[in-house]
DNA sequence: TAGATTGTTAATCGATTAACAATC
DNA sequence: TAGATTGTTAATCGATTAACAATC
């Protein structure tokens, strides 16, 4: 308790632990050990332990977890236990794969806002969100409090439109573009790179020929 | 050199290094120093030297790297100097999304078959490719040479399918399904969540509150 | 009480950084 | 030669693992 720095592995792993005791739910069991967790994600006893440790003690010695309720301890922990809002910009391939994904608003992320430059795009819905023009960024950031803005425009317009979030007031960024994009200090940035898991399995099918 | 293990960050880094040399090589840049590159993509130089030493000296000291000449080095590494024929299987709302999305195919990855078992899917075309049944499965691993295999179907079924991938010979899984999959040792699994990098953005932008 | 499992500490392992000799 | 930058070593930092006392 009271870590200040919490290290990204272990926040990820608490997003898979919680899909897994979701899945436990699923299953009407109630009470699980670390041992359990742990094997069934793919990980040591002593990391889920270790891991859920740096927020306080959910368990009970000799005993185990009470499933629904780390299940409950996580999302909070996570922030998922609100609904976020979210502004998408760039309606094109990747935009509208992401605006259709249901992933997403399962987890509590509603993309209430696309927005393009295309005017062909204007007008049209993705999934029942009418795409707007980019000019009324600011004005839906504020109407609809959105504090996460995805980019998945062009790689030449990534920076621009990542500044005009900024300004606009979101408080989080997701890039989706191969660009490295320069944000304030205050502002959360996350890039994901979509071909870099395929690129990494390339690499070790391809490289232990070489060893 | 001769390293046998190397870490999976250096291999992320290496696929941001490449895409931040093909930028440079637009613009027609032809010798860049490690301290460059840190700036460019937000590392420090000596992480740029020591990843690039695991697999070599590509550089000249007082100088620096020629880009055209890094740049080839590091997709050969990354085994991005061939095609990758891949299957997708599952042509489903996030399916369909990567089907469309040109970013692998950017980066040589090919999906040449895609498979779903929804009669009404079964037949259209997506991306150019037409939609079959999964029954084929074997045989188009066999005669496209796949090596690759993506996984799109609802969580249920993707152990099944995985099976299935790995009985018709596949050598690399990407897994995008919340489920934790069992394969054998010899093949090489890579699980994406597209939500985990929003849940970080989402505790990122939530715990500060309770330091 | 006996058995089980947590929470936590200390030991280990691995990755990043700093520093600098080598050398263009 | 003087200045610059690499490749590499050693020091630091951080994360994982093993072990076990606490305790249900």
């Amino acid at each position: 308790m009271k870590a200040y720095k919490i290290p990204e592995a272990t926040v990820m792993r608490l997003s898979i632990y919680s899909r897994y005791l979701h899945q436990l739910m699923e299953e009407e069991i109630d009470t699980i050990a670390s041992g359990d967790i742990a094997r069934g994600v793919g990980v040591s006893s002593a990391q889920v332990r270790k891991d859920l440790a740096y927020f306080g003690e959910f368990g009970t010695r000799g005993v185990g977890y009470k499933v629904e309720e780390l299940y409950s301890h996580l999302m909070k922990i996570l922030g998922l236990d609100k609904r976020w809002s979210v502004i998408l910009v760039g309606a094109g391939k990747l935009g509208s794969a992401l605006a259709l994904y249901h992933g997403f608003l399962d987890r509590g992320f509603h993309i209430c806002t696309v927005l393009d430059i295309d005017e062909k795009l204007i007008g049209t819905k993705l999934n029942g969100v009418i795409i707007e023009n980019v000019d009324v960024m600011n004005a839906r950031i504020i109407e609809n409090n959105i504090e996460i803005g995805l980019v998945t425009v062009p790689a030449l317009s990534a920076q621009n439109v990542t500044d005009r979030l900024v300004e606009s007031g979101v408080s989080g960024i997701l890039n989706f573009t191969p660009r490295v994009l320069k944000v304030p200090n205050h502002i959360i940035l996350r890039n994901v790179d979509l071909s870099v898991n395929l690129e990494l399995l390339s690499f070790n099918l391809g490289y232990h020929y070489k060893r």
